[in-house]
DNA sequence: AAGACGAAAGTGGTTGA
DNA sequence: TCAACAACTTTCGTCTT
């Protein structure tokens, strides 16, 4: 056999298709190779196929009819440990019967090593991960979260499938895997606040620090949601530091400086998108945008150049 | 018809007394 | 713990292209 082995693949030699720097980092996390130099993103494996919450909300929505239900089964049963008996079998008609047997299968399973109710919370995560299509080793950490909740007894009081989205949210923050609350919410099927509020309370009762999310994190999700060229997200990252280094983030939300940033470098660079688009794909209002890519603008000394470009 | 603009009123989060 | 505050959202009318 003369091709049994196949040419181990070359590995070239990266540069910067912006600046051709060969400074280039790989974000492990998110896949993505970033150059240092000038914050172009090179490539991003992972990114490309994550799922839009809102530029595909139609899609999303066929999806979820096509699919049975994992999570109404575990909604149904949420909350009641209830042990599946074998009285009244012999009452029942054949197909029934088959149907108690299998689930009773499933009960008995599910009450192992560990609580049933702790399993249920499981495959929601699951479900929720694979939804946004987030790395494994976030479903690792969220379920080690969770356990850790569940032993100290946060979870009591609270219904699970708030605290699992709340994990899931918690741990995003914690690896710097950018998705937003909405995102998470839209996911997990639970309200943007509660989410917001239950994350709050689990990072304080489990003690853990969480830095703000950063700008830059959401930015290449984004800009291939809006397909934007590496040149306009590169602009834009230069922006987002600009801003940084002026103090004009604070009290800002990271989504209104990614989606400001990004309508300014569109526009500077030529490929404009409509303050709507952008809007709806990082899910700011165009208000925002409006406040604050004037803002920025006028700091950074763009404003006229920005007026300008637009007219044309 | 679409995009941008901004006013006005309301919401949730942060901060400081 | 409560009130003040800034950012953000929602809604809507207006203007421009």
């Amino acid at each position: 056999m003369e091709n049994k082995l196949k040419s181990p693949e070359t590995v070239e030699k990266r540069r910067c298709t912006f600046c051709s720097s060969q400074n280039i980092l790989e974000n492990s996390n998110t896949g993505e190779l970033v150059c240092n130099q000038c914050g172009g993103v090179i490539e991003e494996d992972l990114v490309e196929q994550s799922a839009s919450r809102r530029a595909f909300n139609f899609e999303e929505r066929q999806r979820k009819k096509r699919t049975g239900s994992p999570i109404t089964y575990t909604k149904h049963h949420r909350g009641i440990v209830t042990r599946i008996g074998t009285k009244n079998m012999d009452k029942m008609s054949a197909d029934k019967r088959g149907r108690y047997h299998r689930m009773k299968k499933w009960d008995r399973r599910l009450s192992g090593s560990k609580p049933r109710n702790m399993r249920l919370a499981l495959s929601e995560m699951q479900r929720i991960i694979d939804d946004l299509k987030l790395p494994s080793k976030v479903h690792e950490e969220a379920a080690r979260l969770y356990e850790k909740a569940w032993e100290k007894e946060v979870v009591k009081g609270r219904r699970v499938e708030d605290i699992v989205a709340a994990s899931v949210f918690l741990v995003c923050r914690m690896q710097n895997i950018p998705r937003t609350l909405d995102e998470i919410s839209d996911a997990a099927e639970i309200e943007r606040t509660e989410v917001g509020r239950n994350y709050r309370y689990l990072a304080r009762e489990l003690d853990k620090r969480v830095i703000p999310a950063r700008p830059e994190d959401f930015l290449p999700r984004f800009a291939s949601y809006l397909d934007l060229s590496g040149t306009v997200r590169g602009r834009a990252h230069r922006i987002i530091k600009q801003i940084r280094e002026k103090s004009l983030m604070a009290g800002r939300s990271p989504e209104g400086v990614v989606a400001s940033s990004l309508y300014i470098s569109a526009v500077l660079e030529d490929e404009k998108r409509s303050q709507k688009e952008i809007a709806e794909a990082v899910g700011v209002t165009e208000v925002t945008i409006r406040k604050g890519y004037r803002e920025f603008a006028e700091e950074l000394g763009l404003l006229e150049e920005l007026e300008e470009r637009r007219e044309i």
